[in-house]
This record gives C-alpha cells, structure tokens and sequence, in this order.
DNA sequence: CCCTGATTCGC
DNA sequence: GCGAATCAGG
C-alpha cells in the first residue's frame, strides 16, 4: 500500500491532532508505525504542535560522579515506635501512566485520588475493552452470588485489590 | 515489557 | 521515496 493523496491527508491531520505514530498506523491499516514515523519526517513535519508525549527536548545533565565508598546512612535517629507500618490493603501500586500518557489501548483502570498528583492509570497494555486482563476481570465481576458474612466478604473484595 | 519518536541505510 | 532495523528514551 502506498502513499495515496487521501491517506498523505489522513496523516497529516492524525499526526497533528496529536496521535501517536502507532496509533495512526493502526488507523491508516497497512503500515507500520516505522512507516508513519518515516513518512512524517519526510514530509517534514515532524514536530508537532501538540506532542501526545513532550521528547525532552532538553539535553541531559552528564551524570554527576557517584559517591562510592561512603557507607549508606540509615537515616532514622529518633522515632519513638509507631505502633505499626502496617500499609493500606486496597492500594495498588501507582500504574504506569499518567492522564498526559494514555494511550489509546492502554488499560485505563484508575488508580489513586483522581484529585491528587500521584494519580495515574494502570497503563498496561488493554484488551478488547479500556482495561487491561486483570482489570477487566474486577471491572466485569457482577455480584459473588452467595451470601457470606461481613468479615469473609470484606476480606475477600480487599484481596482482589492487592 | 509496554510504550514513544529519531535515525540510518539498503532497497 | 520507502520502511525495517536500530537507537534512545519514558
């Protein structure tokens, strides 16, 4: 498949719409997203208006030597004993992706205060629907038919969080 | 491992 | 001109 008119056309606006090479190879159909990326180059356009991902654009500081020999501070003088670290069940760690990250096939199950900095997206890569196996596995999971007690059940909708 | 774009180079 | 392979990075 070539590059017809329509489909030049096509990427073009996918690509400054924002979109990631991949994801408009997989619209286009018949390409790769090393077509895409090639094309776009070639065309000239390759930094984009609104980047789906801000490249660093920005050189990195060359790493700054590594203290070697100095023995590792155990930083903890004075903590008179909490009484326990014991850490919340039903957090998972943070996903993989953030709001500004997602892409389009990746598992959008929510994790952490929406409200807050350190929320994220699991970001794994999503089957059919918005969530990745896992996800779509507790996202689909109606009711448990049988009744349990309070404790049994409580402790088993807290597993499926971890 | 999933993803991103950038570059190279034989075709 | 094209795009797979590769590179470099998150």
């Amino acid at each position: 498949m070539g590059w017809t008119d329509e489909r030049v056309e096509n990427l073009k606006r996918l690509w400054l719409d924002g979109l990631s090479a991949s994801q408009i190879a997989k619209q286009l159909g018949g390409v790769t997203r090393n077509a895409v990326i090639g094309k776009v180059h070639r065309l000239g356009l390759s930094g984009r208006a609104a980047p789906s991902q801000p490249t660093r654009p920005v050189f990195k500081a060359p790493r700054p030597p590594r203290p070697v020999a100095t023995a590792p501070a155990p930083r903890r003088v004075e903590t008179p004993a909490q009484p326990a670290p014991v850490p919340t069940v039903y957090v998972e760690e943070p996903g993989s992706a953030t709001v500004l990250t997602l892409g389009a096939h990746m598992c959008k199950w929510p994790i952490g205060d929406p409200s807050s900095d350190g929320f994220t997206f699991c970001g794994r890569r999503a089957g059919e629907g918005p969530y990745c196996i896992e996800h779509a596995r507790v996202a689909y999971q109606p009711q448990q038919p049988k009744k349990r007690s309070g404790a049994t059940e409580l402790a088993r909708s807290l597993r499926r969080y971890i």
